[in-house]
DNA sequence: GTTTTCACCGACCGATCGGTCAAGCCCGGC
DNA sequence: GCCGGGCTTGACCGATCGGTCGGTGAAAAC
């Protein structure tokens, strides 16, 4: 089973890769994050490694190419770490971990999980993404998994599935759009509040049990 | 007060518009939103709208403005939107109203929405999204107020405002990335299950605290 | 009837795009 | 010595980029 072995620079698995190849995936996942696939030319990404255009074409065959291995390696091994760190034990606690787990990847490849998550949305070729679309469904089906079977014991209630993945995910996915390493908590810090708002609920706490999905009060809806 | 007065072909905002500017504002917001700022380019455009490259400068004065016309339609009068669609009562019930009137905007105006949210992030140059940003921030600092008033009617529990802010604005944030107007539910209906699953929380209802009649049903008890 | 206005177009510009290529540079093996 | 091969380069390519230009034709204004 691959190890997730080379994790450098933030660079995830790119084993056999040298020291020159690490730096180019880097600075181009920086760039692709900041400034879009289209956005980042072959010369920005050249011009940030302190070397000539040219060198990029011997170490990759093309601009997709370098893209390729960054978002590759990006979300390759997202569903092998995070199913690596769900414990026993009750299945909210699972979901839990899924988060935490999810957080810490994004944590430790920033620019690339950006990199690929932004890139892949404005390219009008998706067929290119198809594996990484296959890895994004094992991926979400196993937090569905872990959805089910926190309901089968009774642990949360009978919920949308899918839906609660959605929303959970959403959670998780728009980090990258506010998160400061500088300033806030740390993604796995944030993904634990956000687990026990979603898990827990806002509301205070004399809750009645309440089977029923639909909220309170479904009447008043102002027009205008 | 603005009256949100010609919204045409989702292109919110553009009062004085003749039919051509709306139809270069629609097909560019189109085109923005599924290839990007950067991917699109003034060619696209104009073949887009059967006319010649010229007559989009005729009626714009560069890319930068064509872009700026779509996300300012978009983002202009979110606030407004949202604000006016507010009922009186109580705070959760606005928290509820925020974001189903959040995801009809987004509904409606749903290319220019997707295009500012994603050519925004791509865009080096951020101090050209200023205005945006500070619409932006009324539109998020709006939000904490309501959860700050929930709090202290004592509806919700003492959480993290800006936390819960942001968990609310990413699941409707997010939700243009698997929105599906052909299979899914309409996104005020999402927002519904979305503001009962964070509100009322997954866990299966089980009483906590508080001088209820009710029996605790035997069997499973949480902590927490 | 003449002039002004305005939506509109084809041809064109310099700059930059992704990508190629022949030729160094450097360094260990002979 | 000098020879090969991996790393590196600058000059260069055709295509496309955002943007400009002079002009056309028809309606509006005079």
């Amino acid at each position: 089973m691959t190890e997730l072995s080379t994790m450098k620079d933030g660079v995830a698995n790119q084993a056999e890769a040298s020291d020159r190849v690490l730096q180019i995936l880097a600075e181009a996942g920086r760039l692709f994050a900041s400034k879009g696939f289209e956005g980042t030319s072959m010369r920005d990404i050249a011009l940030a490694c302190g070397i000539s255009k040219s060198l990029l074409y011997h170490h990759f065959s093309n601009k997709d190419e370098i893209y390729a291995r960054v978002a590759v390696g990006s979300t390759l091994e997202l569903y092998l770490f995070v199913r690596d760190r769900i414990p026993d034990g009750p299945p909210s606690q699972k979901i839990r971990a899924f988060m935490v787990a999810t957080a810490e990847y994004f944590r430790r490849y920033r620019w690339a999980w950006i990199a690929s998550t932004t890139a892949f949305w404005n390219d009008p070729d998706r067929s290119r993404h198809k594996e990484r679309l296959t890895r994004r469904d094992r991926f979400e089906n196993f937090l569905r998994g872990l959805i089910q079977e926190a309901i089968d014991a009774g642990e949360i209630r009978k919920v949308d599935v899918p839906m609660t993945g959605r929303l959970i995910l959403s959670s998780l996915n728009w980090m990258h759009r506010w998160y400061n390493p500088n300033k806030s908590a740390t993604p796995e810090q944030i993904a634990e509040v956000f687990f026990d708002m979603i898990f827990n609920g806002l509301r205070s706490g004399e809750l009645v049990a309440l089977p029923s999905p639909e909220p309170p009060k479904s009447g008043r809806r102002k027009s205008r």
